[in-house]
DNA sequence: GCCAACGTTGGC
DNA sequence: GCCAACGTTGGC
């Protein structure tokens, strides 16, 4: 059984449209310690969806871990990780950060509670919840 | 544009 | 090792 992930992007630095037409990428540079014990965490073959933050404040799409994490080139910090994914599908729909806070579903999720992760585990409720939301 | 929440830095 | 100051992130 894959797990479920959820990053965060800044669309105007890296969208997914981005990732779209380049099918894959490296997903490097996350700072932050918790975010990189979930990046640590991953495994090749598990789901992850795209969030843009910024104006759009949307989860977008999906995509897939394609190889397991490994030092993060873009580092100095010898445990820093990054990972490849690669775009799996754009949701219909996106799904609105203010429709997830409006979801006593998600009442315990990082995205909500802490506001400023950008790498973090989704429960299967909540997967199913947004990508249903989204149109799938 | 503002602000809350965090993380980091540097003085002590 | 503490903590004030500062910088960054990201929602509003």
């Amino acid at each position: 059984m894959p797990s479920y992930w959820l990053l965060k992007t800044e669309p105007d630095d890296y969208s997914f449209e981005q990732l779209v037409s380049d099918r894959r990428t490296i997903w490097d540079g996350v700072a932050n310690n918790l975010a990189q014990q979930h990046m640590r965490a991953m495994q090749k073959g598990d789901r992850v969806l795209i969030y843009h933050t910024g104006k759009e404040r949307s989860v977008v799409g999906i995509a897939e871990v394609t190889r397991k994490p490994f030092p993060d080139p873009t580092s100095e910090n010898p445990k820093h990780v990054a990972v490849e994914i690669k775009s799996i599908r754009k949701l219909p729909y996106p799904v609105k950060l203010a429709d997830i806070k409006n979801n006593r579903t998600f009442d315990d999720f990082e995205l909500v509670t802490i506001t400023r992760l950008s790498a973090m585990p989704v429960k299967p409720l909540y997967w199913k919840t947004i990508t249903g939301m989204g149109g799938l």
